[in-house]
RNA sequence: GUCUUGUUAGCUCAGGUGGUAGAGCAUCUCACUUUUAAUGAGGUGGUCGUUGGUUCGAUUCCAACACAGGACACCA
C-alpha cells in the first residue's frame, strides 16, 4: 500500500516535520478568508503606492498546486474551494525555517499561510507570507501539473483526486447542486410536499424496466430496488395529497452506456385536479425558472448541437413525428404487417409478438427521436405502450402521454394519470400478456395498487424527468459519468462474494 | 450481451518486422531573492495489464482472461 518510491519519499518527510515539533495532520487551523475573498478585498492594493499593506494580517489554507523554489525565496500557488491564490514566501521573513519549507512542502500538500497582500513584479496580487505551516501532508503524489488526470478511468474511479487536479469537475458538481436545488425550490413554491417513499419494493412497478433483486433476511423475502416511484406516490393521491413530488434514486438492471448508469436520479412529481396539458406548461416553466436562476443563456452548446430553449417548446403528435420526421407513411405506420416488412427490410430487431403499438414504438425510436434537437413535447402516445396513463376521450387507443425530447434523448415523460381501477386492472393483464410474450421489462400485476384506485385516485396528472440527463444538457457533459460522483464501474480484482447470512 | 480500440515510469505520452525500453513533467542532489508549465547542471526510477503458448530468447508474435474508451442492442 505505502510502498511506491514516492510514498515512501513523502512518509519520510512526514516523519522529519513530527522530528521537529511539526504535526503533519495538524487541526488547530484557522483562515480569514477564501481565496476570491482576498482578491476581492484587497484589490485596492493594485493602487497603492507601494503596492502593499502591511497594516493588514490575512490567513489563507489551501493545497499547494504549483511550486517555484529559487535560493532564498519561492512562489506558491494554492487552491482553495473558491480559487486559486499566489503566495510569495521569503528567508527574509522566515528566517531558518524557509529551509525547512524547502525540503517539506510539496505539490498536493494543504499549508496555512499569514501575511499580508501585495501586488508582485508581474502585476498578481499575491500573499507575503511571514507565517507558514504544512496542515496536512500528502503522502501520494499528485498527477502531472500541466496535462492533469486524463485517464477516464482513473477520474471515475478516484473521483476526489480529478476533483483536485481537475477543478472544472467542481463546477460541474457545484452546478447539478444548484439545478436540484432551484427544482426543490420551484415545487415547494407551488405547494408541492416532498415525500419519499421505499426503495425496496415487493413488486417492480411504476416502470418498463429491469429490476435488481435483494433479499431481505428477517422477512425471509426478495425485494426489489425501485425502478420507479411512480406507484407509491399516486396512492399517496388516494390518501388525500394534492400534490406531492420526490427527487431520488432509482435503480435499473439494465445495459450502461453514455446515457445510461444502473442507479440514476429521478425526478416524479403527481398533480391533482391537473391534466397532463398543465405538465406541458409546468414544464415549460420549470425551464424558464432554471434558466433565468442559473443565469444560462437561451442557447446552449451542447456536443455537437445547439440547443435552443426558448419557449414554448415544440409540440407534435406521436403519429405524426414518424411521419413528417422519420420520413414514414401512414401506410406503413398503420398496418401491422406492413411496419413487420418495413423494419425487416431495415434490419432491425423486433419483438415478432408484439402489438401494433409497440411496433410503432420501434419505428419512433429508430427513426425519429436521434432526430429531435431542440426541446420538443411529443404528445398521443400509443396505449399499448402507456400502461398508467389516462386513456384519451377522443380516441381510445390513444394516452393522454408526451414524452419531452432534447438532444435526441429523453428527458421527460408525464401523463394524465388512469384511475379507472378497472381499466388499469386490464391494463395489467395485457402487461402480463406481453411479458409471457417476451416483452421481459413489462408489468406486474400490483394488487394493492389497483386496491387504491378502488377507493377513488382524484382526477390528476404527473410526470418523471431525468435529473441526470438535465444535468447532463445544462453542463455540455456528453456522458452521463460526468455529472455523476462515483459513476458505476466494475471492481479491479473480480467479483466480491457476497456471504448469506442466516 | 455483441463488435471494436486500448492498457509502456507517479502523471502525460513516444517506441519497437523478437535480443528485457525512451521523452516531458514530477522526484533526488546542487545553484538561484519577483516566479507564472520558473530556470541551469547532474542523477534515480519500469516484471511494457494478467496468465498461458510458440521460441535459444517474448515487452514485441499467438491465445485466453481482466479492466477501460467508443459504437450497437436493451432502457431513461
Amino acid at each position: 500500500m505505502f510502498s511506491n518510491r514516492y510514498i515512501e519519499q513523502r512518509i519520510e518527510k512526514a516523519n522529519e516535520l513530527r522530528q521537529i515539533g511539526k504535526n503533519p495532520y495538524e487541526n488547530r487551523v484557522e483562515r480569514t478568508f477564501l481565496s476570491n475573498e482576498f482578491s476581492e478585498k484587497f484589490g485596492y492594493v493594485f493602487d497603492l503606492e507601494n503596492r502593499r499593506d502591511e497594516s493588514v494580517s490575512v490567513t489563507l489554507i489551501g493545497r499547494i498546486k504549483f511550486l517555484r523554489l529559487m535560493g532564498k525565496a519561492s512562489f506558491f500557488k494554492i487552491e482553495d474551494s473558491a480559487g486559486q491564490i499566489q503566495l510569495y514566501v521569503s528567508k527574509n521573513e522566515l528566517g531558518e525555517w524557509f529551509e525547512n519549507i524547502k525540503k517539506l512542502a510539496e505539490v498536493g500538500d494543504i499549508i496555512q499561510a499569514t501575511g499580508y497582500p501585495f501586488v508582485t513584479k508581474t502585476n498578481e496580487l499575491s500573499l507575503h507570507v511571514n507565517k507558514f505551516e504544512i496542515v496536512t501532508k500528502a503522502i501520494a503524489p499528485l498527477p502531472e501539473k500541466f496535462h492533469g488526470l486524463q485517464d477516464k478511468e482513473l477520474r471515475y474511479r478516484q473521483r476526489y483526486l480529478d476533483m483536485i487536479v481537475n477543478s472544472e469537475v467542481r463546477s460541474v458538481f457545484e452546478k447539478r447542486s444548484k439545478i436540484v436545488s432551484q427544482i426543490r425550490h420551484f415545487f415547494e413554491q407551488k405547494g408541492f410536499l416532498e415525500v419519499e417513499t421505499p426503495m425496496l419494493h415487493p413488486i417492480a412497478g411504476g416502470a418498463n424496466a429491469r429490476p435488481f433483486v435483494t433479499h431481505h433476511n428477517a422477512l425471509g423475502v426478495d425485494r426489489f430496488l425501485r425502478i420507479a416511484p411512480e406507484l407509491y406516490l399516486k396512492r399517496l393521491l388516494v390518501g388525500g395529497f394534492d400534490a406531492v413530488f420526490e427527487i431520488n434514486r432509482n435503480f435499473r438492471n439494465e445495459g450502461m452506456d453514455h446515457t445510461h448508469n444502473p442507479e440514476f436520479t429521478m425526478l416524479e412529481y403527481y398533480w391533482a385536479f391537473h391534466k397532463f396539458e398543465d405538465l406541458i406548461k409546468l414544464t415549460e416553466d420549470l425551464f424558464e425558472n432554471l434558466f433565468n436562476k442559473l443565469n444560462l443563456e437561451k442557447t446552449l452548446q451542447y456536443d455537437n448541437f445547439e440547443i435552443d430553449f426558448s419557449t414554448p417548446f415544440r409540440k407534435i403528435g406521436y403519429l405524426e413525428s414518424i411521419r413528417e420526421i422519420g420520413g414514414i407513411s401512414d401506410e406503413i405506420i398503420n398496418s401491422r404487417e406492413k411496419i413487420i416488412e418495413f423494419l425487416n427490410a431495415n434490419k432491425i430487431e423486433f419483438n415478432r409478438n408484439a402489438s401494433i403499438g409497440y411496433l410503432q414504438s420501434e419505428l419512433f425510436g429508430n427513426f425519429v427521436e436521434d432526430k429531435l434537437i431542440n426541446p420538443t413535447f411529443v404528445i398521443d402516445f400509443p396505449i399499448d405502450i402507456s400502461p398508467l396513463a389516462r386513456r384519451s376521450d377522443q380516441n381510445s387507443q390513444i394516452a393522454d402521454r408526451f414524452e419531452l425530447f432534447i438532444a435526441g434523448t429523453e428527458v421527460s415523460n408525464g401523463f394524465s394519470e388512469l384511475n379507472d381501477p378497472i381499466d388499469q386492472y386490464e391494463r395489467f393483464k395485457a402487461q402480463i400478456d406481453a411479458k409471457s410474450k417476451g416483452d421481459h421489462e413489462a408489468h406486474e400485476m400490483d394488487e394493492d395498487y389497483i386496491r387504491a384506485l378502488m377507493y377513488g385516485m382524484p382526477p390528476a396528472a404527473g410526470q418523471g424527468i431525468g435529473i441526470d440527463r438535465l444535468v447532463m444538457l445544462l453542463t455540455n457533459s456528453i456522458s452521463i459519468r460526468d455529472v455523476l460522483l462515483f459513476p458505476a464501474m466494475k471492481p479491479l480484482h473480480g467479483e466480491l462474494e457476497i456471504n448469506e447470512e442466516n
